[in-house]
DNA sequence: CTACGAGTTAGAGCCGACTCTAGATCAACC
DNA sequence: GGTTGATCTAGAGTCGGCTCTAACTCGTAG
């Protein structure tokens, strides 16, 4: 149980970023790492806080729908360093532009949804009577 | 080229819902759709009105991520038609939370990418010298 | 000293959601 | 009557993203 700080196994790593060890490993082939994981003895991956603080931005953009490629990409420019600003800031912008209209689509989906449920809802306080009123949403 | 105004081909639902026909059969196959699809001359699907409306429906659910599964369970329940109102706004409440907690990610996701966003601009602005400035989010 | 738990590799397997293929049928136009 | 284009069925294939297996190596606790 040392604590170095300084340090983490895959198991910790899996666990702080909510990755399982397999994808993890998996992630790193994928070359979705910024730089290749350290070794410890025995040739145990040992983890650092920059990369845990990367994979924690992995995971956002993967919950946003950007596919590994698109993220090894980036990772690949980032790695490469100063000189790609341009590029990253394109691939950034074009993800911002994604997840914003993944937003409103969502918003719309709720929109819907929350509708059903009030027509549900009044439908049942009313005791249904009639077959299954299937409202039309006021707008899709 | 008629326009009987109801009865739609196959592949006019494909246009109208953006899903391909190869998806329309299987989507079928699955029992996604509420009623079995009406046959024309030749043994060709009719589809009505309702039934455009219906996948209207699931393509949102579907953009919201709700698996094909979930899907067939409500269509299933909405087949079944009333005295499951309960049941079917436990679904939907379900999906509900899950949109919603969805759009609460996308908006942190989007945040974090905006923030990137301009740490980028500004270091371009001021003509880029150190490496790479890894600069953290304020919140994630 | 041995048993355990956590790690290692290469590679196979799985799941969801389509997507495509092959071979047949049909309606309509020339 | 032949060609075109959309449709039909059953079933195979694809793709992304893991997930799992087998066989092995460590380091430590009992």
């Amino acid at each position: 149980m040392s604590e170095p700080n300084q340090g983490l196994s895959i198991g910790q790593v899996a666990e702080l970023t909510g990755l399982s060890v397999h994808a993890l490993r998996f992630y790193e082939r994928e070359g979705i790492l910024l730089t290749s994981v350290r070794r410890g003895a025995g040739g145990r991956r040992v983890y650092g806080a920059g990369d845990v603080e990367w994979l924690h931005l992995c995971v956002s953009l993967r919950a946003s729908g950007m596919p590994l490629p698109a993220i090894r990409q980036y990772a690949d420019l980032v790695r490469r360093g100063a000189g790609n600003e341009e590029h990253l800031l394109t691939l950034l912008r074009q993800q911002q532009d994604r997840v914003t209209a993944q937003i409103a689509q969502l918003t719309g989906t709720l929109g819907l949804i929350t509708h059903k449920i009030s027509s549900y809802t009044r439908e049942l306080a009313q005791g249904a009577t009639g077959p299954i009123t299937c409202t039309p949403p006021p707008r899709t």
